[in-house]
DNA sequence: CAATGTTGTGTGATCGATCACAGATATGCT
DNA sequence: AGCATATCTGTGATCGATCACACAACATTG
């Protein structure tokens, strides 16, 4: 009952009768405890709600028992789901969770938000970052050693990092376009300070390459739907020499529905939309809409799972490990009709 | 350059030549420190890129300048939302936030998530609690002491939070219906065991009540979009006699919407929708939606100044501050027609 | 039966900061 | 001049745990 919560290693042995170390062994599930002295000990600590000082724990120890996540952005349905996860698959390996979000995508913030969570003495990082800023070798130097795992990091160089497969799942939607007869092509890409947005982006133009198609129209918006719409508008304003649209995330596709709709142009008869991520509400939209699915929860739980295993062997090969998606096959899509 | 962050308050008082306490006088910016003094130990902070050990200083000072935030969902919007802006503000206030999400509804789980906080010797805790499960008395006891802040909390008790008036929220929303001349509603609520979910459902029932209106028909939601469609599927199948239909969210909205146009009702000309939270989405619907919207930044902003205040003062009086709603008009909902 | 290993427990030093207190110098006031 | 006060700086104890080591007691082995 006490609710004092200022119980201390030393009044556990105490009440128990042994030395503060054995309390010690206890709370650390160290072997070579008696049997008996054990469960004295975890009576007491049960009768005085001795709960462990974690400050007092990881000035001792070194370590925190902590782990840190750098986020830029949560307004997005990804990364919130990502964090979720994360927080999950954390506690269950036994590590906190300490927050910091970079305010913007500046070099400068990531800095900040870096340094900032290095004063916890956390015992890894995890970079969840959309945005460009700071290159993977200079963030090494920041932290100096502690291990670190980014999510959806940048492409041109391998570094410790748990990506979902973007390449993929733009390949999957290009081939069921392909598939569906459709040959000219306008697409939202999303903003090109997110790796994200560039790697879907530089495989879109690629595959169409690949496959012979005509390069397509582009237009940047920045994840939202407003930003969906205002980019549809604009590309309707230069061309109609198009039967099928990309947009790079599922929230730009559905401004871009309405964009469509607004301009008498019908899903999927005379275009057929394509969105990425595969949000809940996509199902719903008007018409449900074919998309990729990305498994962030596994996202997650991988990027800590991973992180773990650099932080109790710090000699783990770095790499990259690749979720596949897939696609999802709803009502935005339909076969080229010939009449066009 | 040594990024060995190994560097102590000492190295730094004897690169300085001044002692630890002077130094340590300066990182914590106390008076009665010589601009001579200053400026050197400042430099030698910098040279060795010092970075006080954040777990030494709770354990001597016995406040961790750490705020935890207890969660039970970030799936929707509106908590991601919250999770931002309090980040944000913490950190402009001094803090660091350490994330608990609660894995599910249940008292047991609360109570694990509010106890494994405090090892963390936080220094305030705020509770994201959407959903019932342990009373405001019970936490109190739980956390003994600590400063606690609740946010969209029970209704019967003053505690202290911060909450959006979801009563006034509604009270437009059945107004501006009534304005438009809709008499018989259908109502799609959220999950019981969610506050929000109660007071605005409590708040339908007896605005309709006190406006002369008969009581609607109400089903219950999950807050997602897959819900509301089946909510509104199971209305259709009971009953076309209502003119306006209201959704405690939007995306339970963004269900209904799609519900109604695969029973070819039309939206608003047979029916008006309305729904709650104004999700950035929400403008892109098919009909846009017209709905309430919530300044989550200033919930979150508001939720930390409280607690801060609470955790400098004690004393302060414990209350519950509002935030004001307001309503968004869009495309879903239009004047009843006569013919009907 | 001594040598060695396994198991269980206790003691002193330490992690890196803050706090309480005490000194030292400079400044103000009577 | 003399004392009080304001300003600046340093010393030892302390926060609550872990770690390294020492030491028992008992079992195993050659």
């Amino acid at each position: 009952m006490p609710n004092n919560h200022r119980v201390t290693l030393r009044d556990v042995a105490e009440h128990s009768g042994v030395s503060y170390q054995t309390v010690s062994r206890v709370i650390n599930h160290h072997p070579y405890v008696a049997e008996e002295t054990l469960r004295r000990v975890l009576d007491s600590i049960a009768a005085l709600d001795y709960r462990p000082n974690k400050a007092a724990r990881s000035l001792a120890a070194h370590r925190s028992n902590t782990i840190a996540l750098v986020a830029t952005d949560l307004q997005d349905y990804g990364p919130a789901q990502v964090v979720i996860n994360i927080e999950r698959a954390a506690k269950a390996a036994g590590y906190d969770l300490a927050l910091t979000i970079a305010p913007d995508t500046s070099s400068a913030s990531m800095r900040a938000a870096i340094a900032h969570v290095l004063h916890w003495r956390v015992d890894g990082i995890l970079i969840l970052k959309p945005i460009t800023g700071v290159s993977y070798d200079e963030m090494v130097q920041i932290i100096g050693g502690i291990p670190l795992v980014q999510l959806n990091s940048q492409l041109e160089q391998v570094v410790p990092s748990i990506m979902i497969d973007q390449e993929q799942g733009v390949r999957l939607l290009v081939k069921h376009l392909h598939d569906l007869g459709h040959r000219r092509f306008c697409a939202i890409q999303g903003p090109s300070n997110s790796y994200d947005a560039i790697a879907r982006q530089v495989t879109w133009d690629a595959s169409l390459r690949e496959m012979g198609m005509p390069a397509s129209l582009s237009c940047e918006g920045d994840w939202s739907a407003a930003s969906g719409y205002r980019a549809t508008l604009a590309i309707l304003d230069q061309t109609h020499d198009f039967t099928a649209l990309f947009a790079a995330n599922d929230q730009m596709a559905l401004g871009a529905l309405r964009a469509l709709r607004e301009h008498r142009v019908r899903v999927p008869e005379d275009v057929s939309v394509v969105g990425f991520d595969d949000v809940p509400e996509s199902a719903y939209y008007e018409p449900p809409l074919t998309t990729i699915h990305q498994d962030f929860g596994l996202l997650g739980e991988m990027s800590i799972q991973y992180l773990v295993e650099r932080i109790t062997d710090p000699e783990i090969p770095i790499e990259r490990r690749m979720i596949t998606p897939y696609l999802v096959e709803r009502q935005s899509t339909a076969p080229l009709r010939k009449a066009t």
